[in-house]
DNA sequence: TGAATATATCAAAAAATATTGATTAAGGAG
DNA sequence: CTCCTTAATCAATATTTTTTGATATATTCA
């Protein structure tokens, strides 16, 4: 089987966009927590990185945006977690202890 | 088994690094074309990718930096081709069109 | 040796991202 | 309704990354 042909940059620019999200320190200590913990608000994941809400909000929203976590509001909570799916999509089973609970 | 601690950041500096250099649309697609290709001189690549030489050497080697790709040198000539294991451990089998040529 | 070619590197400018602190919006408790 | 808490957003600034064109180095070929 060839590689697929990349006239369509469609992809291109969602795995930029995925590649991206994950290409800074903070992030992905942010989805390690989140692989810990399961589920975790802003509050607590703020203390726990050490990281003003607002820039916290920043990292997370870029998260969001790449579709690698998903948010589940409750009252004024916000509750993040990993994209399981979108994850598994995108990293080898290698790197499944850094962001795979699963393994 | 628990998701690793990430106490010591040194791999978390190490795949930042790599995730940045995947994390630019034209260096997916020269990560695509070596990956159809098997090995390409910079001049041969320079012409697919309709890119500069000096752009293109700046990206071969935020990719080479990251470990994603190796140099052979002939001469004149840098021959360029994708590092197979590391980017197999980086990546699902799913992603394997676009990069792992074996599939 | 001298001209031509391949590639890397450099410095300046441009563009994209990240950080900060303040503000806004919206929900829950009294 | 009013106060307090949670979280998102905004605008200004700072930082990082990318682009560009020029230059440097090294090899080949005549």
């Amino acid at each position: 089987m060839k590689p697929i042909q990349l006239s369509e940059s469609d992809s291109l620019v969602e795995y930029e966009k995925k590649f991206k999200a994950l290409a800074d320190q903070q992030r992905l200590k942010i989805l390690n927590l989140l692989c810990e913990a399961g589920s975790e608000c802003v509050c607590d994941l703020s203390e726990k990185m050490d990281m003003p809400q607002s820039k916290l909000s920043y990292h997370l929203k870029i998260l969001l945006d790449a579709d690698l976590v998903t948010k589940e509001t409750k009252g004024t909570w916000s509750y993040y977690q990993l994209n399981q799916p979108i994850i598994n999509h995108l990293l080898s089973e290698e790197l499944c202890c850094l962001f795979r609970p699963s393994c």
